[in-house]
DNA sequence: CCATAACGAGAACGGATAGAGAACTACCTA
DNA sequence: TAGGTAGTTCTCTATCCGTTCTCGTTATGG
C-alpha cells in the first residue's frame, strides 16, 4: 500500500468529501468542490482530485460518470446487514445461534464500528423501554462510559444486558426494573463485550 | 443490474415521482411533470422519463396507459425505505416534515401493507417501552383491533399514539403512563390513521 | 541563488447534458 | 368530422463538465 502522503490541499478535499458524503444528493462536480473550498479554478481542483484517485481514495472519473465520489465506503454503506448472534437473558450465557443469520439494521441504529445484534429475553431492562423479544444492536467494544447500557460477561459465564456504573474497585450493573436489585462486582469479574447503540421492535 | 447512474435531472424527476406517488389521483402526464419541475418542453421531459424507463425505474409508457408511473420492481427495491412523515406528540396534530426523508426500515419491522414512520415526542406510552424520540413504524389503516396501539386523530385536530379499546358507543384511548388518565370519546370523534407495527431506537 | 514542489488562475477543447420548439401520431370526445 | 390531449421523434442551441495545457506565485531547502 503506497502510503503516499497527501498534501494539505488534497487532505482538505478528501476531508470535505468524507464529511459531506451523506448530504450529497449527487456527487459534487469539480466546480462545486471549488466553490465549497474557495477555489476559482476547475483545473487546479482536478489536479487534487486526480491525486486522490491515484491514492485510491476516490473513484476514478471514467469519462461518463460525472462527479467526485469516494472509493471505499460505498460498499460498507450498502451493507445494511448485521449478524444476529443469539439471545441475551440476564443470568445466562449468550445463547448463540449456530448459523448466525443477517438482520437488516438501518444505518442510524448502528455506528461505523463493528456491530452485531442480539435478541433480548427477559424483563430486566423494561423500565428503560427494552422489552422481551426486542432486538438490540451492540457495538463491539470492551469498555464503556458510565450510564451506557452494556453487554457484560460475569466470571466468563453469565452474560447480561444492564446499565453500567464503574467506580474505583467496583462495578455496578443496574437493571431497569424495580423488582430487581443492582448487582455489584469487583472489576476483574466483569468483562464488557459491547455497548447498546440501537434497538428494534416488531409488533 | 445496469448500474447506470442517473443524471441530476433524471434523479430530480425520479425523486419527484417517488415523493408524490401516494398523493397522485392519476399518474402525472409529461406536461404535468414539466409544470411541476419548471420545464417548458414536453420533448425534454420525455427524454428524461425515457432514460428512467431504460434504467428500469419507471414503467414503459405503452400507448394505452397514460401517465408516468413507477415500475413495480422498484417498489420492492425500495422496500427497506419508508417516509418519515413527521413527529407525533399526544394532543397536537402530527407535525409534518416539509420534505419527507426516507428512513431505512428492516422488513421485519413492517408489514407488506403501506407503512410510514413517525418520531415520538412525549412520554405517554413510556410503560409500553415507547420512549421520547423513538421511531415508530405505522401501517396505514383506518381500523384496529382492541389492544393495538394506534395513531388516532381526535376531532380532526389532535393526533395521538395510544392503545385502543373500542366498545359499543365509546372509544377508549389508553396511555401507558400511570400519571395519565384514559380518554373516552364517542366513536365519531376518533379517526384511526394507522397501527403500530414496528419500533426503532438509536442510542 | 537556483531547483523543486505545492498551489492557484485561466484558457481551450470535446463530449455529455439539458432545454426549447416544431412536427408527427394515436386516441378520445363532442 | 373537428378539436383536444398525450406521447413520440426530431433538430438546434446553450450550458455543464472533465481534461489538458500554460503561466504566475509562494515557500522550502541545498
Amino acid at each position: 500500500m503506497a502510503e503516499s502522503l497527501l498534501t494539505r490541499r488534497q487532505q482538505a478535499v478528501y476531508d470535505y468529501l468524507r464529511q459531506h458524503q451523506h448530504t450529497f444528493t449527487h456527487p459534487p462536480t469539480l466546480d462545486e468542490l471549488c466553490h465549497a473550498l474557495g477555489l476559482n479554478s476547475r483545473g487546479s481542483m482536478h489536479k487534487h482530485v486526480q491525486a486522490l484517485v491515484e491514492a485510491g481514495l476516490v473513484a476514478p472519473l471514467d469519462g461518463k460518470q460525472r462527479g467526485v465520489r469516494l472509493q471505499e465506503p460505498v460498499r460498507e454503506q450498502m451493507e445494511h446487514q448485521l449478524p444476529l448472534l443469539g439471545y441475551i437473558a440476564a443470568g445466562r450465557p449468550i445463547e448463540a445461534i449456530e448459523n448466525p443469520e443477517d438482520v437488516h439494521v438501518p444505518p442510524n441504529l448502528r455506528t461505523d464500528k463493528p456491530c452485531y445484534v442480539l435478541q433480548v429475553k427477559g424483563d430486566s431492562m423494561i423500565e428503560a423501554g427494552i422489552l422481551n423479544d426486542d432486538w438490540v444492536v451492540i457495538e463491539k467494544r470492551d469498555y464503556a462510559r458510565n450510564g451506557e447500557i452494556v453487554v457484560a460477561l460475569i466470571d466468563g459465564e453469565e452474560a447480561t444486558l444492564k446499565r453500567i456504573n464503574q467506580r474505583p474497585g467496583e462495578v455496578m450493573l443496574l437493571p431497569a426494573n424495580s423488582a430487581m436489585e443492582p448487582m455489584v462486582y469487583s472489576p476483574e469479574r466483569v468483562q464488557i463485550q459491547g455497548v447498546l447503540v440501537g434497538q428494534m421492535r416488531s409488533y
